[in-house]
DNA sequence: TGTTTTATTTCGGCGTCCAAAAAAATGATT
DNA sequence: AATCATTTTTTTGGACGCCGAAATAAAACA
């Protein structure tokens, strides 16, 4: 309740409404965007008319709406889509393991990728943000998108950032702290950039996948390289005051144990990350400090296979993890009840290795009315969640801070504000 | 971004933005109210007409707006403020050591208050409900209000309560669970009423006193007879899906540590609560079962005067406690990230015992970039926090429900859909 | 008394919604 | 082939709530 309503809100939240029920279910006749929406049809044929005729939305090929069984009587469907050219957004995933980038049209398809080998853990935290913008001019320059159309970059990275000020405030993938990203990129490209945790990215690109199923309240854990969490609260990411993440793998399990990569001890990815897997695995001393490489696949597969086989150090290891990693989700449902916890990531190929330690520990950490109102699940291991999250992301805010407003003749207010 | 945006919600938003302002600000004039709201004067002049005619607000009284140094020129202001008996609210809260009620006018002054010694522990589930609602009969007769001008009941209560179903899923203050409250209450008074967590109450409370402080993100810990949290995300209290409140007092600290009265091991609650600080200092060990009963101010009285005069066991005591509280406030920063962490109630007035076990925690607990940006801060007690807190709460209501809308004619449709 | 200043109201215009009626586009029926 | 039935979409006219500008109100000042 913090903006005076008038026309103007009026107009941009029923163009969000409908661009909203579009990104969702995919091209739409103008009756179901009413059913969609509750607006009246009439104000859904003015409404649309207008974003065609902004270059937002066009009719749809000729997409028979599928299977209607007997031949429907009455005047077909037009159906309208959002243009692909309305738009392009890009997406940038900073990792352990190098930077990775995608171009993506209106509807959010895949249009170019490119990935750079360079190692980030040395990078010169004053060129970084430069660096990053020239592997993005090129990305760009290689499609054969204008510049010019893209209208905003998100960038996913792994550990704390800051999004308000667009910095990296910590990363594994870094040795300095405080690394200056989206001011940088903004300058140079001139495109608006965002910055945010890529845990987050898998928390938005999974609500706009499934509304129903993740759009109330749940955290979605990726369990990997490292441990993160973002947290969907009344169907919205939550992004706390300064724009970072639920820091989950650096919520404390015990007090004084194993070593973290963040310096602290006993965080829950000092017992759950596949470092620390493997260092319990390997018999090293839990105050071991933690590599700072990126862990190669075989390893991880060499050591589930090993825990498979009945290694007791190995099964020890997912056993240590399992426990931790329900005690932390214990501590989330007591906190915020979520009514689902999503466990995602390469971590989660050993799920029946540590699942029933998870559980045990759950049911001892929470009273039992909260445990019970909670659904756990995984969700396939898919490597693309973090870039086509942010693409999402990237794309909403689009709709949100472009498409939503109308015109540009429309907003002279506006834009000076921007300006 | 749900509802559809028509005339209807322009007009919601509008008056409900009218009566934000004055609830925040108390009696304004109408260009106060401009620039609160940022709706034009001419705006303003209509809708404080129809709110008067509604009879939700009227002229203030000739208080002088104090001060205005010089004599001002020009036109004087008219200042409107809420007609006191535009509603009438009544808020209880359910304790350990009874219920206590009061009935509040519309501008949220206490007409009346009552306090019932009935001990609720025993309580007769069945009937708690309608003996609540004859309380609040009793409450409303004495007083000169018509119980048809109560429009809203606000119950807080100690321990899990589900809003949604309306009931008391697990408290200390009760021997058994799920014990239906809310519905029992609007059935026998034909008044609707909501329950839920105390702390949530406080929180609530807090927002209204002093939104710039308290409007952000914020955790509100209440430590007393038990240990509970509000969680204000975003300037709006979070109440999970189901209403439940956030369980901080319940969320595990260590795995296997001492006794809660919720039947689990380790819980925050169990090491800071009152009872649990009386048993350590007392040298029982920590599996004793805890007491049932309200623990009276003496004992705690006694218990800190020990601590200060150095008694190793009572110091013992405030020092577990204080480490306990601090990790969990870690947990607790590593996920939210909130810019304020208040702590209120009884337990506090011990602040200066507990305090450097608390902080070293924290530090320990959380990385250093997250743990910077929160202040901590404690309240000075009043009990009558939860219950102010309530009256505010179910002003608020009213204000949304009903005040909003404007007069019954206006909104044939919606009442139907209440009815 | 007239002038200046500030607050509030009145008036006319604008944007968006909606209901109802009309038009469009097709299948079914004769 | 012509007409009827059915469904989608557009057009039309009216309502509502906001706003800017002008008018009015109520005081201090000169």
């Amino acid at each position: 309740m913090r903006e005076k309503a008038d026309s103007d809100l009026v107009r941009r939240q029923n163009r969000l409404l409908l661009l909203e029920a579009l990104r969702q279910h995919g091209p739409l006749a103008r009756v179901e965007m009413g059913r969609h929406t509750g607006l009246s049809p009439a104000s859904i044929t003015s409404i649309s008319f207008q974003l065609i005729a902004d270059g937002i939305l066009q009719e749809a090929g000729e997409t028979q709406p599928l299977a209607e069984g007997p031949q429907r009587r009455g005047r077909p469907l037009t159906q309208l889509a959002i243009n692909p050219k309305s738009a392009h957004v890009v997406a940038v995933k900073i990792s352990i393991d190098g930077i990775e980038l995608a171009l993506a049209d209106g509807q959010g398809a895949i249009l170019s990728r490119r990935k750079s080998r360079t190692s980030t853990y040395d990078a010169d935290p004053k060129a970084f943000g430069n660096m990053v913008a020239s592997e993005i001019a090129a990305l760009i320059a290689r499609s054969r998108v204008n510049a010019k159309r893209v209208a905003r970059i998100g960038i996913a990275v792994q550990g704390v950032a800051d999004s308000q000020a667009g910095t990296v405030v910590w990363s594994p993938a870094f040795r300095t702290r405080n690394i200056a990203v989206s001011a940088a990129v903004q300058m140079s490209l001139g495109i608006p950039c965002h910055i945010a945790n890529d845990a987050n990215m898998i928390a938005e690109g999974l609500i706009n996948t499934d509304r129903a199923r993740y759009g109330g309240t749940a955290a979605v854990v990726f369990i990997g390289y490292g441990v993160g969490m973002g947290l969907i609260l009344n169907g919205q990411v939550y992004h706390g005051p300064t724009g970072a993440a639920a820091e989950f793998g650096h919520m404390n399990h015990l007090p004084g144990g194993p070593l973290c990569r963040c310096g602290r001890r006993g965080c829950v990815e000092a017992y759950v990350a596949d470092y620390s897997l493997l260092r319990w695995a390997s018999g090293q001393a839990e105050t071991q400090p933690p590599s700072f490489n990126a862990i190669p696949e075989d390893g991880m597969l060499a050591l589930e296979k090993a825990a498979r086989r009945g290694e007791p150090q190995a099964m020890a290891a997912y056993a240590k993890a399992g426990e931790a990693l329900g005690f932390g989700l214990a501590r989330i449902i007591a906190i915020l009840t979520p009514s689902r916890i999503v466990l995602a990531g390469p971590g989660t190929r050993a799920m029946e290795l540590f699942e029933p330690h998870l559980h045990r520990a759950i049911e001892a950490g929470v009273v039992d009315e909260l445990r019970r109102n909670v659904e756990i699940e995984t969700v396939p291991i898919d490597t693309d969640m973090i870039i086509k999250g942010t693409i999402d992301q990237a794309l909403r805010h689009v709709d949100r801070e472009i498409f939503a407003h109308g015109p540009l003749e429309r907003r002279g207010r506006e834009l000076e504000h921007i300006a």
